[in-house]
DNA sequence: TATGAATGAGGATTCATTCAT
DNA sequence: CATGAATGAATCCTCATTCAT
C-alpha cells in the first residue's frame, strides 16, 4: 500500500514513454494514466527526469537479475552464453514494453549520461567476467573485451528488436538458433 | 546562395538535434544557430517534423552513397564486404556528428514510422542483395535474410559507437580489424 | 513543551518570511525549518495567513513592551524621547531579524489591512499621547499630530535601516547622537 | 506602435503589483489587463523577475528626473531643497500608483538588491551633492551625510504616504508647510 | 497532538507557427 | 524570399490544505 501509487506511475511512464516518447509524454498524462492526481507524481520523484531515470535503472536492473539467475558455474561456457542469451531473448519478448523503453532510451539524450553509464555496467558487467573467463580457457575469440562487448550488446539489441517486429519468427525454431548461431560464431575462435 | 540558408539551416538542426534531441531544440534556437530570422525556416520546411524528416533523408542518403561507391561485382564478396564495412566506418568517424545523428534518431518515435523505414530501404536494400548473393556462392551462412539483416545493422551501430566513443581505438590496427572480423564470423559458414 | 513546537514554527518563519517574503516561502519549507511535519503547522495555525498575522502581532508587541518599559512621567520630555528612541533602535539592533521583518511587512499587501493597523495603533497609540503632551507643554513644535506620528515612523524605520546596513557606525556615537538629534529637532519648535 | 505593447504591459503591471502584490499577481493577469497574449509579455521580458525590475527602473527615473528638472544653481539653498521636497509630493500625488508601487518595493525581496541599490543611487545620488553644498555652505547641519541621507527619504516616504492615505490634508496649507517645515528643520543647523 | 501522503488548481514559462511588413 | 513580433495552448512544477492513521 505504501508504494501502490509510486509503482503505478512507474508502470504508466513506461507505457506511455515507450509509446510516445520522453518529451511527447506529459506528466498530467502520466499521473492521470496512473489514477493519481498530477502533484502526487512530483511526490513521489523530483521531477519528470527523475521518473525516466528511476524507471531506466528499474528496468534494467530487473534485466540483469533475470539474465544472471540461472546461471552454473560447473556448466560449459557455451551452455552458459546460451543461457543468458535465450534468458535475455525471453525476457524481452515476455515485456515487450520494458525492451522496447530500453531500445529507445539508451541512446535518447533525455537520459543523463551518468545514469546510463551506471545502468550499462550494472548489466554488461558480469558479460565482461564471463567473455573474460571464456577468452582465458580458449572458448572465446581473443578480441579487445571491451569491444566485443559493446558488439554483443549491439547483436542483442537487433535480435530483440527483429523478434518484435516479427513475433511469428520466435516460433519458428531455426529463426530463434539463427539468431544465437550468428552470435556465437562472431564470438567464438575461428576454427570449431 | 539560394540554398545558403536552408543549408545552414540543416546543418544547425543537425547540431542541436544530436546534442539536445527533437523536443528539447526549439526552433527559434535552430533559426538563431543558423543565423535567420524564425520565420525562415518555415519558408523552407513545412514544419519541424519535415525538417527532421528532410535532415534523416538527407543524411542517410550521403550514407547510402558512400557505401555503394566503390562496390565492384567483379571483386570477391569477402573483399566487397569489407568495402562496405571500411567505408561505412571510415564515414561515420568522418562525419560523427551525422552516425550520432542517425543513431539516435533510427529508434525515435520522434520521426515517423513511414520516413524510417524509407531511410532503412536505401540503404539497407543492395546489403540485402549483397547478402542473398553470398549465400547462392555458399560463402555467407544461411541464416535467414530478414534476421541477418537487422543484425548487420546492429553490429555496424554497436560498432561505431564504440569507436566514437574511443577515438584512439580506431587507431589500432588489431582494433579496426577485430571489429570486422567478428562482423565477418557473424555471417560467414561454419569454418571447418 | 506544549507550545515548543508552536513557538519553533513561528521562529522558522520569522526568518524564512524575511529572507524570501511571504509568498516565496512555502509552509512545507517552514515546517521543515521548525523541524516538524507539513500538517503540524496547521494544527497551530489556521492558514499561513493566519501564521503571518500572528508572527507580525507577536513582534509589533514585542517592541511596543520594550519602548514603554523605562518610561516615566516625572522625567522631562526631552528624556523620555531619548529614552524611547534608543530602546527602539536597541531592540531593533538587537534582533535585527525582527525589525527586518517588520520593515517589510509594515507596507506589504500580504498582510491584511486590519492587522497592520492593529499593530500600528498598539505602539503609535502611546507615542501619540506622548507627542500631544510636549505640545501642550511647547517642548514639541505645533505641526498636525497626525502627520508627525507618521514622520517620526518614517525617521525611525529609516534610522534603524541604516544601522542595520552599516552595523559598524552604531559604534560610533556622534552617529547615534546625529540620528537622535536629527529626529528631535525636526519635531522641536524653532530653536531661537 | 513598437514600444506599444510593451508599454502596456509595463503599466498593467505597475497596477496590479501595486494592488495584490507581486507574488499575488499572475503574470496572465498582466498580459490580460494589458491586452496581450501570455506569451507577448516573455517576448519583451525574460521573466517575471526582470519585468519587475525594468518597472522600478523606470519608475524611479522618472521622479528622478522630474526632480532635478527645475533645480537652479544661482537659487539660494533653501529654495532648492523646497523645490525639490515640492516637486517629490506633487509627483507622488498625481502619480499615486507609482508612488505605491515604490513604497512597497523598495523594501521588497521581490526585488534584487542589485536593482534596488541602482535606482536608489539614480535618485539619492544629486540629492547627496545638495546636501553637501549645504554643509560646505554651513546651510546643512554636520551630520554624516548617508545617515541624513536614508534619513530624507524616510522623512519623504512617510510623508507622501500620509498625504496618500489623507488626500484631503494636502489641500490645506498647514499640512504642506508642516511637512516641508518638519524636514527643513531636520537637517538645518540649530540656530536659525 | 502529530504525521506526511495525497490532492488539483494555479502559476511561470516555452514554443511551433503565423502574418504583416 | 526574409523578418521577428505576436499568439495562446500546452507543459512542468509548486503549494496551501486535508485527512486517515
Amino acid at each position: 500500500m505504501r508504494t501502490d501509487k509510486k509503482q503505478a506511475i512507474l508502470d504508466a511512464a513506461l507505457t506511455l514513454f515507450t509509446e510516445q516518447g520522453y518529451h511527447a509524454t506529459s506528466t498530467a498524462s502520466i499521473a492521470k494514466a496512473a489514477g493519481v492526481a498530477t502533484g502526487t507524481l512530483f511526490h513521489h520523484f523530483a521531477s519528470k527526469d527523475a521518473l525516466l531515470a528511476e524507471l531506466f535503472l528499474t528496468v534494467k536492473q530487473e534485466l540483469a537479475v533475470e539474465m544472471q539467475a540461472g546461471l552454473k558455474s560447473e556448466s560449459g561456457l557455451r551452455h552458459n552464453a546460451h543461457h543468458v542469451w535465450q534468458t535475455g531473448m525471453e525476457w524481452a519478448l515476455d515485456n515487450p514494453q520494458k525492451q522496447l523503453f530500453f531500445q529507445q532510451f539508451c541512446m535518447s539524450p533525455a537520459l543523463s549520461p551518468e545514469i546510463r553509464k551506471m545502468a550499462m555496467e550494472e548489466v554488461l558487467g558480469f558479460l565482461g567476467d564471463l567473455l573474460l573467463q571464456g577468452q582465458q580457457a580458449g572458448e572465446i575469440a581473443d578480441f579487445p573485451a571491451d569491444l566485443m562487448l559493446e558488439n554483443c550488446h549491439g547483436q542483442f539489441l537487433a535480435a530483440t528488436r527483429f523478434f518484435l517486429d516479427n513475433p511469428a519468427r520466435w516460433q519458428q525454431h531455426h529463426y530463434q538458433d539463427a539468431a544465437f548461431q550468428q552470435f556465437w560464431q562472431s564470438i567464438t575462435p575461428i576454427h570449431n
